[in-house]
DNA sequence: GCTTTCACTTGATCTCAGTCAAGGTTTCGT
DNA sequence: ACGAAACCTTGACTGAGATCAAGTGAAAGC
C-alpha cells in the first residue's frame, strides 16, 4: 500500500501532491499522475503566460516566485498575486489566463495538463475540497491586500510587504516571535512598486526611511535583517493578531 | 421525480440553490436541504457579522445588497467585496469571519447551517466544484479591484465602480451594447469612497465632474443614466474586452 | 411648521507621493 | 580591466487627492 508508506505532511516531491492532490491521497491516483505531470523551469524576467492566452496547465510552484500582474494598455502595471513556493497556479475550469504571469526569480514549476487535471478532480473529491481551501485562502489574501493598496500610507505599505515575506520566507506564525529574522528580498524596487501601487522611486525613499530609523537593517540592496518583529507590524499597521495569508 | 421538475437555470426558490447546490441536484439533495435552510432579513445599515465572531452559517444574498469591510485601528476603513442577489457568502472551513459583512441596503439572505451544510458539501461533489468555480470568480473580481485601488485615477475609479454597478445591474453582457442604462446607486457616497479607496468629498467631486461632461446623467443623487457605455468603459481604463465579474 | 439630521456639494488649502532629473553601484559581457 | 546595462538612490519640483470648513437640500421627528 502505498499510501501507507507516503508521508501526507511533509512530500517534497512535488507540492501540488501535497498542497492539492495528497491531502488524503490513494495509490491509484498517484498512479494515474504520473502521466499528466511534468516540470518546467523558468529563467528570472521570463514570462510564463500572458494574460488571454490558452493555458493547458495547472500547476504549482516547486521553488523560486512567480508573480500575477496586470497591465493597462498606457502601460500602468499592477502585481495581483505573488506565487512562492508550494502555491497553485491555475484554475480549473477556464480556458484563458486572466493575467500575465511572470518569473520573478529562477523558478521551478510542476505543472499537470489541464484536462486530465480536471477529470481527475472530478473522479476524487478531496481534490476539489482542497482547492477550495487554497482558493478561500488566496482570496483572503487578495483582500488583505485591498485594505493595503486603498488606504495605506507608502511607508504602511512597505512595511506591510516586508511582513509578509519575513513571515512567509521564515515561517513563522503570525503573532510576533522575539529575536531578528533575516531573509533576502526577491523583489526589485520596481517590482515592488508594482505590487504596492506606488512608484520605484517612492519604494527607495521609504526603503531608506526605515533603514535610517532602524526598524530594519540592510546589508547590500536585498539583504534584510529585522531586528524587531513586532516593530515592523507596528509599522505596517496591521491588527496585533492579523492573519495574513498571501 | 422532483430532480425533473425543477428549472435549475432559473430557480428563483433560493439563490444558492440555483448557483451552487442546484446545478445537477437531485431530489435527495433537496429534501435533506429544507432542513438546514433558513432565511434572515436585515435594515440597512445592519452589522450581519463582525470580523472575528464565530460564523455558523454560510449562505447567499436573495435580495438587496451587502458588503465586506476591513477597518483598521485608526478608522480607516477599506471595503473588499460588495455582495448583490445570488452572490454567496461565507467560507466552508472556517470558524470566523474575516472581515464585517454590513448590509448596505435593507436585505434579505438565504443561509444554510454551516455544519450540516459542509457534511453535504462532503457527500455532494458538484457542490464543491461549483463553490469553487464561485470562489475564482471572487477571486478574479478581486484582483480586479486590486489594479483599480492601485493604479487608477480618482475619475476612473468612479467610472469603473458605475461601470460594474452597470454592467451588473443591467445583466449586460461585458461587451459595450448602444444605448442607454438606467440603475439607483445603491450606495452612498461614502461607501462609494470606502470601496474606491477616496473621500467622500473626492467622490462627489468626480462624479459631479462626469455629470458635467455629459458621461453620466444624474436624476436626484442616485437615479442615474448611462448614455453611452462605451465612453464609460473608456473612462474607466478597462480593456476593451475586460470580463469584470464582481 | 420647525428643528434636527443625514447625505451631499463646493471651496480653500495642504501634503504625500508622483514626476523629472542626475548620479551612484553592482553585475555582466567582452 | 573596461564599458554597458541594470538596479538603486537622492534631490527639486509638481500636482492629485486629502483635509478642513462652510453651506445646501431633502427627509424624519416632534
Amino acid at each position: 500500500m502505498l499510501k501507507a508508506q507516503f508521508d501526507h505532511t511533509n512530500c517534497s516531491d512535488c507540492p501540488i501532491r501535497h498542497r492539492a492532490v495528497c491531502a488524503h491521497c490513494d495509490a491509484d491516483e498517484l498512479e494515474e499522475l504520473e502521466g499528466i505531470k511534468y516540470y518546467r523551469t523558468f529563467e528570472a524576467g521570463q514570462t510564463i503566460i500572458w494574460s488571454g492566452d490558452q493555458m493547458n496547465f495547472v500547476g504549482s510552484v516547486v521553488s523560486g516566485i512567480a508573480s500575477l500582474t496586470q497591465t493597462m494598455e498606457d502601460g500602468r502595471t499592477q502585481m495581483v498575486g505573488l506565487l512562492l513556493p508550494s502555491d497553485f497556479v491555475g484554475r480549473p475550469g477556464r480556458e484563458t489566463a486572466p493575467y500575465d504571469v511572470l518569473a520573478t526569480t529562477d523558478l521551478v514549476m510542476c505543472c499537470f495538463r489541464k484536462k486530465p487535471f480536471e477529470a481527475l478532480m472530478g473522479s476524487t473529491p478531496h481534490i476539489a475540497h482542497r482547492l477550495l481551501q487554497m482558493t478561500l485562502d488566496e482570496l483572503d489574501a487578495a483582500r488583505e491586500w485591498m485594505l493595503v493598496l486603498g488606504r495605506k500610507t507608502a511607508r504602511e505599505k512597505i512595511a506591510s510587504l516586508l511582513s509578509i515575506i519575513a513571515r512567509r520566507d521564515a515561517s513563522i506564525a503570525p503573532k510576533a516571535k522575539p529575536g531578528p529574522i533575516v531573509f533576502d528580498l526577491p523583489l526589485t524596487r520596481e517590482a515592488m512598486a508594482d505590487y504596492l501601487g506606488l512608484t520605484l522611486e517612492t519604494v527607495s525613499r521609504q526603503v531608506s526611511a526605515l533603514k535610517k530609523e532602524g526598524v530594519i537593517e540592510l546589508e547590500g540592496k536585498r539583504h534584510v535583517t529585522i531586528p524587531d518583529m513586532r516593530r515592523l507590524m507596528d509599522e505596517a499597521g496591521d491588527d496585533s493578531d492579523g492573519g495574513f495569508l498571501i
